[in-house]
Parts: structure tokens; C-alpha cells; sequence
DNA sequence: GCAAATGTTGACCAAGCGGTCAGGATCACG
DNA sequence: CGTGATCCTGACCGCTTGGTCAACATTTGC
């Protein structure tokens, strides 16, 4: 289903180096903008040669999205029914907000891509996301249910969480522009807001 | 500074017809993906004819940006010094709600070009609203002195309202996906989440 | 009603695109 | 060390792209 699974040396080697460039390139400049040639270069690897591995432009940019799915999901996955209900969430926000500083070209590669129709993607939605959001909703309205955390729609408190966290990847430009800043000491400032967000809004 | 000001009536009329034209292409398929024949075909006319009125495919992108900010921005302009602070941000917010469903092919271009790292745009981010968001901050922050407002920074205060609005318009194809629903009554439902979390956490 | 200004277009162009291919280089392994 | 499999590339192809241009159509204003 994903691509023939690399098996040399040099093609393990080749493929990441392939994936990684197209990453770089793909989340600047979505699927579109990016040309072989500019993955190419990035890579340091020659045109031909990237076709050598991967049968397509798309099937490098696909390999990409389902390599990368199941780590973008990890914090929601990770959401503990055993926990207690407001740290649970408010911890999911805070490790959802470190991926976007960690991995903010994989947010802007699947920020890209949905808002551009998920034209290679919505099967994933409707499936596999849909299934993981309707688990955790139901998780959340159970712990509403008992009264331990404040009683908002589950699915647009993820959606808001979302939101929130993505805002500082994919809007990256504009979160500097407007604060001035350069390096990432913004994040601290983040951490605190959306702490205190959803601390105080989820209060029982 | 923008396009030459349309005289004629022919003139007014086909610029319109352009404009909204790409504004439809540009929000779904991003400036890179975009083509002018498909704005052409959109919009009805030949594409030299397109050139006829604009110098090329960048200068009526550049327009519909920049024609489009101030109404982007008004809501945020409109937050009133003399309102009851709590009722004055979550009315921002549902305002801004409100342009995601009313508007969302104007939210979508924005998120795109500053997803691609507002390369059209950053002087405007830097200059405009970056004086807008410190004017409203400032106001924010005055009202937090005066005890009328939980302490939340405010600039990310800002950010967070702006993610979870648009998120409803960028991400359109991942909230229907999820939610499974098709019109949009989910906004309803939306407005109801967002006025509860701003209101929860804002209270003093 | 007629000229000048304005509007419109088919045919065309150079550049860049994703992708192919024949053939040569390099590797793994008996 | 040899040979078959794997790896790599320059040259090339058909197609689409943004943009041009000369010629033609339509409006406008006197």
C-alpha cells in the first residue's frame, strides 16, 4: 500500500534523503509550487534519480502525508482516560504546541494540503481520523458527563486545539511579524496564554 | 500604489469580473497552483484579455490582496474602547466567525499566502497589522489593569481568536470530514463552543 | 456618423514542467 | 575477480505555463 519498502543500504539512505527534501520543499511550497527540481537540488540527488525511487511527483508527496500521519496523531492518541480530565487536555494542547515547534514543516505540509481540498488525503480524514476523534470525543463526554471538566462540544474544543496550537507553525510569518521576535522565545509566552486558556475554561 | 483606478464602465465591470474570478481560483488552488486560463474560463474572458486590464498574474493577485485586507480587518478595527470588555472580545469573535462562513474563499487566500511565507505580503503583516494589533492589545492590556478581563497576554489572545475562526473556513474540508455533516449548521454549533470558551476563560 | 480611443482575440513564443530512456557506473556476492 | 543486479545520469520529449502582438471589433464623444 505505502511504497515498495526500501531494502539496500543505499535505498534506505536514498529515500530519506528524498522524503526529507520533498518535506522541506513541499511545506514551503505546497504540492503545486514545489518542482522535482527543486526537491531534487534539496536532496542533492539528480532528477532522474529521485524517479529511480519513487514512480511520481504525487507518490513522493503521498509517501510523505502517510509516513507522517501517525506521528502528527500521536498526542491526540496518547489522550489517557485514566488521567486526570483538565490535565489530560490541558497536557494534550502543550505537546500538541511542541510539535509545532518541533515540526513545523510537517504542520505546514498538512496545512497545505487540507486546505487545498485534501485532494490526496480525504479518504484519511473521513477514515482513520474521523474514527481517532470520535474515540476521544466520546472520552471527553464521558468525563462531562461525570462533571469533572466544563461541558463544551468535544469535537470543536479538538478543533480549537488545533487551531490554536497549528496557528504558530503555519502562520509562522505573520506570529513574528506581528510580535517582532526572531528566534522561538515566543513559544513560552504561548505555552502560558493557552495553558491558561483552557485551564480556565475547562474548569468544572 | 494599487491597479490604475477603473474609469469606464466596461473598465469597473471586468476588473470585478477578474478579481472575483481569481479570488475563487487563487483561495482553492493557491498562487502557485492557480493559472490564468483557469481565471480566464472562471471569469469568461480570453486570457489576454486578462492581461489587458492587469500586468500579469501577480498583479491581480497583489490586488485582490490588498483590496481585500481592510474588510478582513474590520472586525478587529471595530472592537469599541467604550463596550463591556468580555461582551466586546467574544462579539469580535463571533464576528469573525461569521466572516469564515460568509467569507471563506477570502480566508482561505490569506491562509495560503501566509502559509507560503506571505512572500506578497510580509510588508503589509509588518507595518499595518502589526500597528493594529498593538493599538487593540494596548486596549486589551488597559482593560486587564482595570481588573475587567482575566490576565491573558493579549497579542496571543488575538492569534488564538484568529486560529479558531478561520480555522472553520481553512480547514473546511477536515471540520466536515470529521463531523460528518454537510451544510453548514456546524457553525451554530460553533458559535456556542467559542462564546462558552472565550467567556469561560476571559471572565475576570 | 465617423474618427479616435478603448476593448478583444487567435496565433504564437520561450521557458519550465513532469517524466522517459539508453547506456554507463557502481555495488553485492559467489 | 567476475558477473548480474542495482544505481545513476545527460539528453531528450511532449505539454503547459505566463506573457506578447498584430489585427480586428466595439464604444465613446464630437
Amino acid at each position: 500500500m505505502t511504497a515498495k519498502r526500501p531494502t539496500t543500504r543505499i535505498q534506505r539512505k536514498n529515500t530519506a534523503t528524498i522524503l526529507d527534501a520533498a518535506l522541506e520543499v513541499f511545506s514551503a511550497q505546497g504540492f503545486a509550487g514545489a518542482t522535482l527540481d527543486q526537491i531534487a537540488r534539496q536532496a542533492g540527488l539528480s532528477k532522474p534519480n529521485l524517479l529511480y525511487y519513487f514512480a511520481s511527483k504525487e507518490a513522493i508527496y503521498v509517501t510523505l502525508l502517510t509516513d507522517l500521519m501517525e506521528t502528527w496523531l500521536a498526542p491526540l492518541r496518547a489522550l489517557d482516560p485514566e488521567g486526570e480530565p483538565v490535565d489530560e487536555i490541558v497536557g494534550y494542547v502543550l505537546r500538541k504546541l511542541d510539535m509545532s515547534r518541533r515540526f513545523p514543516r510537517e504542520s505546514r505540509l498538512f496545512a497545505n494540503e487540507v486546505l487545498s481540498g485534501a485532494p490526496h488525503f480525504s479518504a484519511r480524514i473521513d477514515g482513520e481520523l474521523r474514527a481517532l476523534v470520535d474515540e476521544k470525543a466520546a472520552l471527553i463526554a464521558a468525563w462531562q458527563a461525570e462533571g469533572r471538566l466544563a461541558a463544551l462540544d468535544p469535537r470543536h474544543l479538538i478543533f480549537s486545539i488545533w487551531a490554536t496550537t497549528q496557528h504558530y507553525a503555519d502562520f509562522d510569518v505573520q506570529v513574528r511579524g506581528v510580535l517582532g521576535t526572531e528566534g522561538d522565545g515566543h513559544y513560552r509566552a504561548a505555552e502560558a496564554f493557552l495553558g491558561r486558556l483552557y485551564r480556565g475554561a475547562l474548569a468544572p
